[in-house]
RNA sequence: GCGAGUUUGGUGAAGUGGUUAACACGGCGGAUUGUGGUCCCGUUAUGCGUGGGUUCGAUUCCCACAUCUCGCC
């Protein structure tokens, strides 16, 4: 499916200010997509979704496959009937991470990963094929090519071979979508800190016909020059014309860093994760709602933020909340952490247009990195 | 009033005549980047009811007092 990126707007050193166009709407970039990895985005109706602004959300494949099935999905009329959300477009990621991130005993081969699921121990082969088909029957409306995310760091030639296998699954990727006229796909780009591998790779992925782009392989562990250096080592070879999809990359100041070397979109668990252990995004930096310093604190999190949560309760609210380990102050928190980041891509836009996003760079981080 | 037992941090509790008094919870702080929601890390009793005594040395042994519990009158 083309989504119809359009660049609106590209500054000197390559931010861009985009939309694109799905059947839920046309969405402006650069934007955030908050995670939903088991068909919900932890603790949050579609209605706090969309009241905190986020217009594109992720789930997962491998998640998904396991439990309860792609065919329950299926059954049900795809993710979005299942999980009641119609208000925005759903990107699926396509298990390719979870390589990495579960980290067990694994087998991978030309054909595919070989994984020990974590709910029973069961033994399974994840493909291309298998993934693109998973992610068909979800019905999702962007959907990812199969790639390997391997650790960090790792040798040249390890890395070498990966990003080679990456690309060869991506070509599998690409011919077992069977619903390329409804559901778009991306491709992902590799290669590690490696200036060569993130430049063959771009370039390589960048001759197939995807709908969009994506950088992986991104904080992962790697100290931050390298991992804005990896970043740039892809866009520099990514088509100007197609979506840049950072993938896992959520800190408010990272957001910034991805935008100004032309990435699109970002995902990532970090608002979410954060809420659950009490901890809130803000211009001043994160701040631990636990801190005993909160205990009888009738200010909200942000006076000045818009969303439900700072509009209606106090910090000395929450934190007992969160001490007391209840699910509504995770979900509060999460309100605004998701709040915060679709507001900081407003601004990030508004700033494109206004062409000072350098400067809008210098002062959020100088807020942001002073602890109060 | 008499007899037996009890007394360790905010809580539940281990423990020993000899350097820094387990462990758990709680408290305080930190961590967290394509999510295995309940996870992880650090820290938290200069003191073992009070006062004496024995001993080179006592939270550990002895005495008195206090405390609470149980039993008897």
């Amino acid at each position: 499916m083309d989504l119809k990126f359009k660049v609106l707007k590209e500054t000197s050193y390559g931010a861009r200010l985009g939309e694109f166009k799905t059947k839920w709407g046309t969405h402006k970039t650069p934007m955030f997509m908050p995670v939903g990895t088991q068909a919900t985005v932890k603790t949050l109706s579609p209605e706090e979704l969309k009241d905190a602004h986020a217009d594109i959300i992720l789930s997962n494949t491998y998640h998904l496959w396991l439990r309860p099935g792609e065919d329950i999905v299926d059954n049900a009329g795809g993710l979005h009937e299942f999980m009641n959300y119609k208000t925005g477009p759903i990107l699926t990621d396509c298990g390719g991470f979870q390589v990495f991130s579960l980290a067990k005993p694994k087998d991978i081969s030309e054909e595919g990963v070989k994984f020990k699921s974590h709910l029973d121990g069961k033994e399974l082969l994840l493909t291309p094929e298998k993934s693109i088909e998973i992610q068909n029957k979800l019905g999702s409306d962007i959907i990812m090519s199969f790639d390997e995310c391997p650790p960090y760091p790792v040798t040249h030639e390890y890395m070498k071979n990966s990003v080679e296998r990456t690309l060869r699954w991506a070509k599998r990727s690409l011919d077992a979508n069977k619903k390329r006229e409804t559901q778009a796909q991306f491709g992902i780009v590799q290669g590690g800190e490696f200036e060569d591998l993130r430049k063959w790779s771009a370039i390589e992925t960048s001759k197939l016909d995807f709908d969009g782009y994506s950088v992986g392989g991104v904080s992962v562990g790697e100290d931050p020059i390298t991992k804005l250096k990896m970043i740039e080592y892809a866009t520099a070879y990514l088509p100007k014309d197609k979506i840049r999809y950072l993938m896992g990359v959520g800190e408010p100041v990272d957001l910034i860093d991805g935008v100004i070397r032309g990435i699109d979109i970002f995902d990532c668990v970090l608002p979410t994760r954060l809420a659950r252990h009490g901890n809130a995004l803000t211009r001043n930096g994160r701040t631990n709602i636990r801190n005993a310093k909160f205990i009888k604190d009738l200010t909200p999190i942000e006076e000045d933020c818009d969303c439900y949560t700072c509009k209606n309760y106090t910090k000395s609210y929450i934190r007992h909340l969160i001490v007391s380990d209840e699910s509504f102050g995770q979900r509060l928190i999460s309100i605004h952490n998701i709040r915060f980041l679709t507001k900081l891509m407003e601004d990030i836009r508004y700033h494109i247009e206004k062409d000072d996003l350098l400067e809008f760079r210098e002062e959020f981080v100088s807020k942001y990195n002073k602890k109060q």
